[in-house]
RNA sequence: GGCUGGGUGGCAGAGUGGCUAUGCAGCGGCCUGCAAAGCCGUGGACGGCGGUUCGAUUCCGCCCUCAGCCUCCA
């Protein structure tokens, strides 16, 4: 039975759908006007293993993410490049794509857009207006009126008398309340703009979400998730709009992923101290990257250092090392593993310990290669493959992986190793350690690991 | 100032009211021409002070400390 923390009601509960055997999921995805970093990175990641586990677990998933096209940012950095909207944001959509595609993180079912979504945007603004929820402002905004709505702070625990206290923005003299937030924004010259009946203009942030989620999903579905930095003040906004416009409860399950961490701050991009995922993933395989964000629960921080990376590596070259050389078995369950890694992995998310199973498994397997019981190893190799697969991990050839470092390119290539691997054995075959001692020191120094074993040598790089 | 969530062995990181997490690193052994990898064994921990309890790292209170939100951010 899978537990999920609910952040709504701040405790993990017991996982039940809507409608049996579904389960619907909608996560906020990028704005599109630069290259994802390690941050979003988690996103993709945490809520690609959520919808995968929801797979496994039987689920028929409708798994959404969307895109932010259009927003001030997007027109911002356009007038910088001297680039056409459309043009900048079809560059980083691709971007990300390839991104995503990278870490091995499958396609969304649907991923809407904002800026192909106006007619749903707008029939929800329409909508709140009609309710009173929402009012047309002087200068052609329109505004969600907080205190029209009830529940407003239930999601992030905050409470509007001290919101308002706290407000460190200048007041807008054209809002009734500070805390009123923008569902409309009137065009200014030169802005791209829709057409609505407050005038051209364009949405704000938070109502593309309410709409899109509800149009893919339906007034009420199952979970929401997105960076713990989105819990205040968008997904509270979209609370607001959505119940307003439906009448009925928008979400049953909020979940949120921590922050990604470099030197114990958050990594943002207004603090400036991002890595993006291109520049990372050419120095560690996509799959050490996912090791390293799964590796810790997706609630806690996740601290970024080249430490922690090179320690998920050695964990990867652990996995691979213990796959190398075996024909994994076509299995459909994990064995005996399975039970405790699903233990795990019911009790929200726990992917470090479902890890550590997956460690135990690796125990087994190295135990079956040394003893030469092939089918046991066979067997045990499939399923270690088959529960990886549900965390989106095992996926690359081993071979492959062990022979691909970060040094794979430019240094020696497979061919040169392999005739200097071949010169050291026949070195070996003379007893002339002297020489494949110094082979062997030759290839270290490039980076090119041998190891000696019954089936012959076989090499890695570092 | 208001509100959240943390503080676990050398590092990373799970978990539990009494029973081995796991990975890397360390130490001893096996294997090896020597290594590497692997296997076996092993040391080492729960921020501080109180309280509840037969017993707390695990529950409660206070304190210290870190991160985050209250403004755009995944």
């Amino acid at each position: 039975m899978l537990r999920i923390f609910n952040n709504l009601t701040k405790q993990k509960e017991l996982f039940k759908p809507i409608e049996p055997g579904k389960a619907g999921m909608y996560v906020c995805g990028m704005t599109v006007y630069d290259y994802c970093h390690v941050g979003h990175a988690r996103v993709l990641v945490v809520f690609d293993m959520i919808a995968r586990y929801l797979r496994y677990s039987g689920y028929q998933v409708t798994y959404v993410r969307n895109i932010t096209d259009i927003d001030d940012k997007i027109i911002k950095r356009a007038n910088e490049n001297g680039e056409a909207i459309d043009a900048l944001t079809g560059r980083f959509i691709e971007a990300m794509h390839e991104d995503s595609a990278a870490l091995g993180v499958l396609p969304p079912d649907q991923e809407p857009r904002a800026t192909t979504s106006m007619d749903q945007i707008i029939d929800m603004i329409k909508t709140l207006v009609d309710k009173g929820y929402a009012y047309p402002a002087d200068n052609g905004d329109v505004y969600y009126d907080v205190s029209k709505f009830d529940g407003y702070g239930k999601l992030s625990g905050k409470k509007l008398e001290e919101l308002r206290a706290g407000e460190r923005v200048a007041v807008d003299k054209v809002k009734d309340d500070p805390m009123d937030f923008v569902l409309w924004k009137a065009a200014k010259p030169d802005e791209p703009s829709w057409e609505s009946p407050w005038g051209q203009g364009r949405p704000g942030w938070h109502i593309e979400c309410s709409a899109m989620s509800t149009d893919c999903l339906g007034d009420h579905f199952d979970i929401h998730g997105g960076g713990l930095d989105l819990q205040f003040p968008h997904h509270e906004n979209e609370i607001a709009q959505s119940e307003g416009a439906t009448g009925c409860k928008f979400v049953n399950y909020w979940i949120h992923n921590g922050f990604v961490q470099i030197k114990e701050e958050k990594m943002s991009k207004s603090l400036g101290n991002f890595f993006t995922l291109r520049e990372v993933l050419k120095e560690y395989a996509p799959e050490v990257m996912r090791y390293f964000i799964l590796a810790s629960h997706y609630r806690s921080p996740l601290n970024y250092s080249d430490q922690n990376l090179d320690s998920a590596k050695a964990a990867m070259g652990r996995f691979y090392n213990a796959l190398r050389g075996v024909e994994a078995a076509e299995v459909s369950d994990g064995g005996e593993y399975e039970l405790r890694f699903r233990k795990a992995m019911d009790d929200d998310f726990n992917t470090a310990g479902a890890l550590a199973v997956l460690f135990e498994l690796v125990n087994a397997l190295n135990t079956a290669k040394a003893e030469k019981s092939s089918e046991q190893a066979a067997q045990l190799a499939g399923q270690l493959k088959c529960l990886g697969a549900v965390l989106g991990l095992l996926q690359d050839d081993a071979e492959a992986f062990m022979k691909g470092g970060v040094s794979a390119d430019g240094g020696l290539d497979d061919a040169a190793i392999d005739v200097l691997v071949l010169r050291r054995n026949e070195a070996k075959q003379e007893k002339n350690w002297t020489e494949s001692d110094r082979i062997r020191d030759e290839l270290q120094a490039q980076g090119i690991v041998v190891e000696d074993g019954a089936g012959g040598t076989i090499w890695r790089r570092e």
